[in-house]
DNA sequence: TCAGCTGTGTACGTTACCGCACATACCGCC
DNA sequence: GGCGGTATGTGCGGTAACGTACACAGCTGA
């Protein structure tokens, strides 16, 4: 019988050479991720970094006067903390769940052993961490110069992509507080696309039926992405 | 007599522990920056890396229909080129001198010879690159939020903390392709600054004459940003 | 079965910024 | 000392997204 759930599933953890398994696997926790749990809060020391395997977390600032918005997001692909591992051991952003799911935990002080050890481990993570700048970077542009429409697009695919899946349960609300727009503004972009035949959606959930069009109607920042993930951490690396 | 030019005028080199001093300074070849220097190009690998000086540096993303934003600036606090060591060799954006001035360069060889000794040289680079990601992360949430007004006072002030000076040597054009925005929006909100008596300006040079009114205009990006660059990398940090 | 909450749809005036056009001002240089 | 190029100033219509208000629709539980 299989296991109810496998490190693999998180595609950093899969990435270990064999000789690291033991190590990590023992100090692997498994952890039910909900809807709105914050793995981290803007200032705070981390205590732990997580593998997500079926859950979306979102890296986001929230300002001073309550609005918010989305700087990254992270799935099975990735891990949550690298400040702790980049030397920082806290960031100004707050990283919470907005698809529930389920991942691994690891005790930030094994981190850091594992990662001072240097080697393979360094430069997994650091390769990771390069792949999480450039969504960062391409998120700015994004901000500045594409419409709510193209940006759906974008954020949509990146969400999908990090769930390998069609369906994401999510609220228009939800949507538009990552994006940092009117809940309005989500819905009409929304209705656009639904009425080109691309989404459905009901209550929370948006499933997508042409992804093809999706990235078509999407700016370039996607693509750059997606590209820059694929570089870095190719499926099949051997690290 | 002074030199001519001191490698200590870099805040990353003048952090080095005196242990590495003996390896790194016969390889800081000096490097004249002037203005519109391409030091690295979107998807190219690296070669050298930079440590500015005097000058100032935009790392930025070309959108395919040429328009572009500014992803983060850099100084004498920082270096260019961190997708040696993190491991890509190369990013989507690139990088240019903004604002004219000088700096020292290292072959990408030898950093990563210096970098992979791990240690205090590791833990500095990879600090420094938490600071320069919370940049970009502001900069994703000040293009989502903030009026240009709030951002054109943001970039001055990040800009002259980046030479430690009061006066900018540069267009109101050059300003405006750094925010993704029109030249005119520039100097509309550039003009409503000077009324304000807070800075002044005449063909391509621009001072601050008072800045504690700036940073009152700017959004609270600003704050977040150089807190976080302080906390990071404080100027008395031993290594 | 109906009440109540959450999620979605629609409308309307407002605003910040855009794109474009053109006027003016400054500076270096022959 | 006038000329040409670059830098800045200003005006005007257009538009994407905003803030606000409210209607409706679907699920859930008394």
């Amino acid at each position: 019988m299989a296991p109810i759930a496998d490190q693999k599933d998180n595609q950093l953890l899969a990435m270990l050479p064999e000789s690291e398994w033991g190590h990590w696997l023992p100090n692997l926790e498994p952890v039910d991720l909900p809807l709105g749990k914050v793995l981290y809060e803007s200032g705070n020391t981390l205590t732990h970094v997580y593998f997500p395997t079926t859950a979306i977390i979102s890296l986001l600032y929230v300002m001073e006067d309550g609005s918010s918005a989305e700087i990254a997001v992270v799935g099975y692909e990735g891990i949550i903390g690298i400040s702790l591992f980049m030397g920082g051991e806290s960031t100004p952003s707050r990283a919470v769940v907005q698809s529930a799911g389920k991942g691994f935990q690891l005790k930030a002080s094994l981190l850091m052993q594992l990662f001072d050890k240097g080697g393979p481990v360094l430069h997994l993570l650091l390769r990771y961490t390069q792949a999480l700048i450039t969504q960062m970077a391409q998120t700015a542009v994004c901000n500045r110069h594409h419409t709510l429409d193209q940006q759906l697009c974008r954020w949509l695919l990146l969400s999908l992509d990090r769930i390998r899946s069609n369906e994401l349960v999510m609220t228009q609300e939800l949507i538009a507080n990552m994006l940092g727009v009117r809940r309005e503004g989500v819905t009409e972009a929304a209705g656009r696309l639904h009425k080109a035949g691309l989404i459905n959606y009901q209550r929370g959930h948006i499933t997508v039926l042409n992804r093809e069009e999706l990235e078509r109607r999407s700016c370039e920042c996607y693509a750059v992405v997606k590209k820059e993930y694929d570089r870095l951490l190719p499926a099949t690396m051997a690290v």
